[in-house]
DNA sequence: TTGTATGCGTTATCAC
DNA sequence: GTGATAACGCATACAA
């Protein structure tokens, strides 16, 4: 039943031939060293016997795994599947094989994550978590190649891709003012991330910008990028302040802030604007559908892919940041301010 | 910059014993055979050295990998990422990294996954396809065990873990009937799937013991489980029957069902009820929220990472199938038959 | 152009 | 109980 691999030496001696020329000859590499006859009865042999390399002995030889580690927070957070499947996308056709660690924003998972893949010797690591410092994941104890996906990189030269936040914030708040709102609060992310903290930041300046209420008492810090937090932030918003909408820093906290508005008793779109940010999948299909900023989830993958087989490839990686442009989609979630301040 | 990792030789020279008494003492199952004083210096300065074993070095003499490869149809659909997720959480502590293959529910695709698995020496494999025959799934040209998740395995002995379609469906049924329906339609799933034959198979028997209407036109077939052919599915349907409810194989179907009662001017709950399967995430915050049926998605992933840990440990793998019970979750989709049913 | 020899880092089978 | 040695399958520097 357990049918024992074909290997070279397999090969060789069914040829005729030393175990050394048939590696030659089936390393595309060093194949032009070979007398193309026999190479070609080689390679037909090989194929004849459905010949398999053995990775591990590849890969002992040259320290070379084939595959790559992904560190993201949740797969069952929708943002990342499409951003995973650009990253396989790109990779796969290449020969690497994608191993994912969920660290459920927790640095301590981060850090065992980390060791695994180093432990199991990937050769290039590609993280859409935050929580570490560059330092730490730059200098992995060994010479694994990272890339950031939607994290900014402080350590400059370290390749990452990103959207331009700031613009996706900048297109909020111009659509909140079109409709009137002159008191807008924000549910910002944690701080520790670029995105939360980039995203608040411009939250501040376009406020600033535009003339709106830029009490401090409007914007609610979160921990995490995640529904309850955005419902405990929302809730306390909802106690201590007036507004008209509520900028969310992405489209997972605005979905606490809707069930934080529900249990006001407010309805969302009418009482309470709100805005998300991400687009992920299905939030067009939400009660309401949310105005959110779309990012390109798919080619953030395929650019974080890209970047690290630049670096694998020993090419002159010519860029080191891709920063992608997201866009405005307006749904049901956000109207007209109401005349009078709810709550 | 590249530190040269530390091997078994290295730890042996600086203690002054023989590779081989080190690599005794690194294993658990073979530490025993050396002295306790020399075997704690050892360990200690293996700790100490910051010893990692190197995996290929290890599996090209054990031909274990600890990598077990998972294949899906796609892991952007909700449903997957708490089924991988269970997968991991059993697996990690036993030191298996998992692999992803997306397979777009092509064959085509299902059989290159596998082949890449194989080549990579995968240890076990799982399945949430259901393509491929099982001759082809189980006997993958290797000794790779295999265990299906959401999919019945029709050979005797191959391990599976499946819910209980049959009782879900019945109980859709029976809430149906509860609500005065009497003309309920069924958007099918692929036949070639177990979970699409077996819901077909009981809905229609199910509406004969109701006595509900059994005209073969309420029925629709669907080539994949996917939104597009679920809206092309209920439109068919609305052309040429009149019916008050649709029974949907699963989620996603029953969301291009929603996009066909809106296409038709028609509110979804009330002049047509919709029902689900599977009750992936976010289904609870559609518009309107959807009844389904709900399933445990973590404990099938578990389940299958236990079957397949039992193959691996050669334990006399006791169960062979794992039944999990489904819930009906009543949401606003589904509500009281309307008196005349609109086409 | 091809064969020889060696080593990658382990585990396992021998002796001692 | 421990050391020596071979072997896992491959790539490669060197020799021919």
């Amino acid at each position: 039943m357990t049918k024992p691999r074909v290997t070279l030496k397999d090969i060789a001696g069914r040829v005729g031939v030393h175990p050394s020329t048939v590696s030659r000859v089936l390393n595309p590499k060093t194949r032009g060293m070979v007398n193309p006859e026999i190479a070609a009865t080689i390679a037909e042999t090989a194929d004849k016997m459905g010949y398999r390399p053995n990775p591990f002995a590849y890969s002992l030889r040259t320290r070379r795994s084939f595959i790559i580690g992904v560190m993201i927070p949740d797969i069952a957070n929708p943002v990342f599947p499409p951003i995973i499947r650009g990253i396989e996308r790109i990779l796969e056709p290449h020969g690497y094989a994608v191993v994912l660690a969920n660290t459920d924003n927790s640095s301590e998972r981060e850090r065992v994550s980390i060791e695994r893949f180093v432990e199991r010797q990937v050769d290039g690591l590609i993280t859409a978590t935050s929580l570490l410092s560059d330092d730490f994941l730059v200098d992995l104890g060994a010479d694994v190649p990272v890339v950031f996906v939607n994290r900014r990189a402080e350590t400059p030269g370290v390749p990452s891709v990103v959207v331009n936040d700031a613009a996706g914030i900048a297109a909020i708040i111009e659509h909140l003012v079109s409709l009137g709102h002159r008191r807008v609060a924000h549910v910002a992310g944690p701080q520790l991330m670029s995105t939360g903290k980039i995203r608040y930041e411009t939250f501040v300046e376009e406020c600033r910008k535009a003339g709106l209420a830029t009490d401090a008492t409007l914007i609610e810090f979160t921990d995490a990028f995640m529904e309850g937090e955005g419902r405990r932030a929302a809730t306390a918003l909802l106690k201590r302040e007036k507004f008209t909408a509520i900028v969310a820093a992405n489209d997972l906290l605005a979905l606490g802030c809707y069930g934080a508005l529900a249990d006001a008793g407010l309805v969302c779109g009418r009482d309470v604007s709100v805005t998300g940010f991400n687009d992920m999948p299905f939030v067009d299909r939400l009660q309401p559908p949310l105005t959110t900023v779309h990012i390109p989830l798919n080619e953030m993958g395929e650019g974080a892919a890209r970047l690290l087989l630049d670096q694998l490839m020993e090419n002159g990686s010519s860029e080191t940041t891709i920063t992608l442009q997201p866009e405005l989609v307006v749904r049901a979630s956000t109207g007209p301010a109401p005349k009078v301040a709810k709550k």
